[in-house]
RNA sequence: GCCUUCGUAGUUCAAUGGAUAGAACAGGGCUCUUCUAAGGCCUUGAUGUAGGUUCGAUUCCUACCGGAGGCACCA
């Protein structure tokens, strides 16, 4: 279709004898009333060839019309000098059917065929709680992968577990102190975690202790610390791929900061002199500085690999392990600057490799209100979230209307509070500070995650009934003019290109909570009663086009569509 | 101090340099003999400050104010 408005706006300026620039703007306009399409053309050229915009808008739009494409019903000239066009019901009615044949492809891409994208979808430090700040990089994560695979490429996610580190070797003196080895669990050494890293601020004595085993973990040197650390790993990745599992991610293969950190400091160590140099106390460093970024420590001074020599070795593994064309890395934005001396390091280490790297960050999350309180300080645990959101739900659905005939299981109560929380997440636009209020931000009305899923179950209740009347969609008879819902309908492929371009699912949130409000509109004032009422078939068409982008859309954002609810 | 980033209704968020700045929640008023009222309809209300670039700036540039984050042995 823009194709078509294109070649007409650009032949209208060809008769005109005006030069057509390069690329002709078509977008959408923000609102419905101006129409389906609109260019700024004439506002463009109105300054090169120093004419009046709304005058040579005009001329432009009578020229259009005097040999349209069938499909546009008017070109009208508003505001500034836009020319709009307004298309056919036809056009919408073949949008329509359209949809209702591609079903669960309508919405796919091909700007990423044939492309390999390696995403890091989560990078817990298994030793530490799984917080709500995991639940956020891993909803963001799976979202994102769901949209760069229908935008067409092939993606590989992965993990990379934080299986060693100085936080696990806090938690394992602690286990160690308090004489847990054979009693550990995710609880246990959740708070054996929190109380090390306590220690090892508070007493030097803890510190150096600490130290001692943390080195003893790096070094694989058998004994009780080895032995309770490596008891320790296998319970907290047991729990992460039970909680990841739980909320619908699967990884293709798992890295782990060991083995990453192994390789990266032999990487860092060979490079010595060239790119990393000697800094203070015997440590490794990468002269950030040179290169308006900061001078960090890759190797201590005791020899460990940090952070940083790890995400080095890490690049290794993932480029040698799966060839992807690009590797994409999802973390918070308190990270920014630390990635970009990564991204610099890696480049110059490996060229393309780090080239193809990008790190991509998405917002902290702020609560709010102090209602949520855990035993890790203001930050709740995943889990401990998500049974608070079920318990609103669960109330919320036995204090509902009689109309609700659904029974409260586990699994749509799941959903439903699943919904709320993703759909939280991804509404705000990439790398901005998430303000999270239990209260307010887990709303079921409105702009939230259980309406989109309320629209949807609506619009299956239409269809079921539909089909116990005997009544076949027919986008043909028409009602009326084609309305919000019709207009929305189609764009839902832009949408999904867009939000696949940018790296933003928020795209398609909002784009969701308008549909579903064109919806719930037409819902409202478009009943179906039976087999003997002339509209039916349409409505019954229009149901089932909003049912299948609703749950293309849903399915974006990782939030399941229940059939009632 | 230097660097990054964000300031939009009372609140939480939208807006490829475009039209009358969109929603939702909260506030006020309607609406269930009809396929689910977690809904629909009406209504009050916003671009931090000062400049600049532009036909046109919430968007780009500069300064200031305010929030968040980062700046060598944590991850």
């Amino acid at each position: 279709m823009e194709d078509t408005l294109k070649a007409a706006i650009k032949r209208a300026l060809e008769n005109l004898g005006i030069a057509a620039p390069a690329d002709i703007v078509l977008e959408h306009p923000a609102d419905l009333a101006h129409g389906d399409y609109s260019t700024n053309v004439a506002m463009v050229l109105a300054k090169q060839l120093k004419q009046n915009p709304r005058e040579l808008a005009q001329k432009i739009a009578d020229e259009i019309n005097t040999n349209k494409p069938k499909e546009v019903t008017a070109v009208e000239v508003a505001g500034a000098g836009f020319i709009n066009f307004r298309l056919a019901p036809e056009f919408f009615a073949a949008m329509t059917k359209e949809i209702l044949k591609q079903k669960e492809k309508f919405g796919r891409g091909t700007g990423l065929k044939g492309k390999k994208i390696l995403l890091e979808k989560s990078a817990p430090n298994l030793f530490k709680p799984f917080h709500v700040g995991h639940l956020l990089n891993l909803s963001i994560g799976e979202s994102l992968s769901r949209i760069l695979a229908a935008s067409g490429a092939k993606v590989v996610p992965v993990a990379y577990p934080s299986d060693i580190s100085l936080g696990a070797s806090k938690a394992v003196w602690a286990v160690m102190q308090k004489k847990l080895a054979n009693a550990m669990t995710v609880d246990n050494l959740g708070d054996a975690y929190v109380y090390g890293t306590k220690m090892y601020d508070e007493d030097e004595a803890v510190k150096r202790n600490i130290d001692e085993i943390n080195k003893e973990i790096y070094e694989k040197k058998s004994g009780s610390a080895l032995a309770v650390y490596e008891k320790g790993r296998d319970i907290c990745l047991a729990y992460f791929k039970r909680i990841t599992k739980r909320l619908g991610s699967k990884f293709d293969g798992y890295f782990f900061e060991s083995e990453a950190g192994r390789l990266g400091k032999k990487i860092v160590e060979k490079h010595l002199g060239g790119i990393f140099e000697n800094g203070e106390n015997g440590a490794i460093i990468f002269p950030g500085e040179k290169y308006g970024l900061h001078t960090r420590v890759f190797i201590t001074s005791a020899g460990l690999p940090v952070y940083e020599a790890k995400d080095i070795g890490l690049i290794e593994l993932k480029f040698k392990k799966y060839h992807p064309d690009r590797s994409l890395v999802i973390t918070d934005v308190e990270q920014k600057q630390y990635f970009e001396v990564i991204k610099k390091a890696a480049t110059l280490v490996f060229g393309e490799w780090g080239e193809r790297s990008s790190y991509w960050q998405h917002g902290r999350m702020h609560f709010a209100g102090g209602s949520i309180s855990s035993r890790y300080g203001n930050v709740p645990l995943a889990e401990d979230l998500i049974d608070m959101v079920k318990g609103k739900v669960s109330e919320k659905m036995s204090s509902v209307e009689k109309k609700s005939r659904v029974a409260a299981d586990d699994r749509l109560v799941e959903d439903i509070a699943l919904a709320g929380l993703r759909y939280s997440f991804l509404r705000t636009g990439v790398g901005k500070n998430i303000i999270f209020d239990f209260d307010k931000s887990l709303s079921f009305e409105g702009d939230s995650g259980p309406y989109l899923q309320y629209s949807y179950a609506r619009s299956r209740s239409v269809l079921r009934k539909a089909k116990d009347e005997g009544i076949k969609a027919d986008v043909k008879r028409k009602i009326g003019e084609p309305g919000a819902l019709e207009k929305l309908l189609y764009r839902f492929p832009e949408i999904v290109r867009r939000a696949g371009e940018e790296f933003a699912p928020h795209h398609i949130a909002t784009y969701l909570v308008e549909l579903a409000s064109a919806w719930n509109s037409f819902y409202a004032n478009n009943t179906i009663a039976d087999k003997a009422d002339a509209g039916a078939p349409y409505k019954v068409a229009l149901a089932s086009a909003f049912a299948t982008v609703m749950r293309n859309g849903l399915d974006l954002l990782a939030i399941a569509a229940p059939e009632r609810m």
